[in-house]
DNA sequence: ATATCTATTAACATTCTTGTCAATAGACTC
DNA sequence: GAGTCTATTGACAAGAATGTTAATAGATAT
């Protein structure tokens, strides 16, 4: 399957990895065919953004409708968003294209963030919306963040890999903490 | 000056306005001139990066030198952070340049996370050097985040523009929780 | 004044990426 | 079987970005 192609050169081989001729050859066929599949190149990276989105989306249902706190959900929320290549290519597309609607409209899918808003509101007491809304984006933001940068940031700060394994969980562990001051 | 014409394409164009044409053109020389003083276009965007660090050193410096609390050192780097171009360039080089190395000696000067970890190590209590780290490393990583895609996930989330000029503010006062608890 | 070095320019070359097009093959309908 | 539609392909075209080169001009030192 071609996206899965693109998935996979997205993680291996970054951004770059994502031209049509390469993911073609990959994959095995012609360039002209894919192009004849998805319209244009940057056709074929909304499908793939719009795969990874829905992919994020039945992975992040799943403990949201589980009994996992809000501690959980948002590690979960963090961990998932950060090693998604859906995380890159969102910002790949908010630093090259300056236009802010075609990124939010094909980046985080409406399902996915209704999702998000209910189910960390209802975990917070007295179901504080703007708090929630609050935290998503700090974990969000953050997430982003350390999807593109963190190995550069650990190295800069000089922290060890075992540092960087950690990270997460800390995030995860400290953010709730948010929630009940 | 041709890295100031560079750092203003940058802001108003994004990454594709960072291409030696363009900025040649808008500085009223000729490309090839650029060429020569920078070695190459790669070597344009990395004294570009050299600059802003160097300007962001300066404003982290002022604050970290002063009276001011961990919430304010935070908020401040935060804001910084998330503005500068300089998270553009170095997030776009983390997703283009597999290498993790070039990125980071070119990012973050080791000058400015020195002065970093000394200074909000010094503002929390018992000087818990890895607490301070870690509080950065997620300050740093949100900010990168929220300087990228602040815009589109607060659109995603259908929140105003009011709270998009809040949302700093929020991160200032809510982060340094982490510390006290 | 001559030589040397640097800055600048225009024109050209290269490479990469995307996109077009006409031709072919296969499947499916009538 | 004829016709139609879709998928696929190779060859080619177009455009963008970077880089090269030879020529020119200006400055500076000897």
């Amino acid at each position: 399957m071609i996206l899965a192609t693109a998935g996979r050169r997205l993680e291996v081989h970054g951004i770059r990895g994502l031209n049509i001729k390469d993911i073609a050859q990959d994959a095995g066929i012609n360039h002209g065919t894919l192009l004849h599949h998805f319209g244009s190149a940057e056709g074929m990276r909304t499908a793939l953004l719009v795969k990874l989105s829905e992919e994020l989306i039945k992975d992040m249902s799943l403990i949201l409708n589980s009994e996992a706190g809000a501690d959980q959900v948002i590690l979960e929320l963090f961990r998932l968003m950060s090693q998604s290549g859906q995380t890159k290519l969102l910002a790949w597309r908010a630093l090259e294209e300056a236009d802010t609607k075609l990124v939010a409209s094909a980046g985080l899918s409406e399902k996915l963030i209704q999702q998000l808003l209910e189910g960390v509101a209802e975990r917070i007491r007295g179901k504080d919306i703007e708090l929630a809304r609050h935290i998503i984006v700090l974990a969000l933001s953050s997430a982003v963040g350390w999807g593109i940068c963190g190995p550069a940031l650990l190295k800069s700060m000089g922290m060890s890999r075992t540092q960087q394994d950690q990270f997460p969980a800390w995030v995860g562990e400290q953010l709730p903490k948010l929630i009940r001051d």
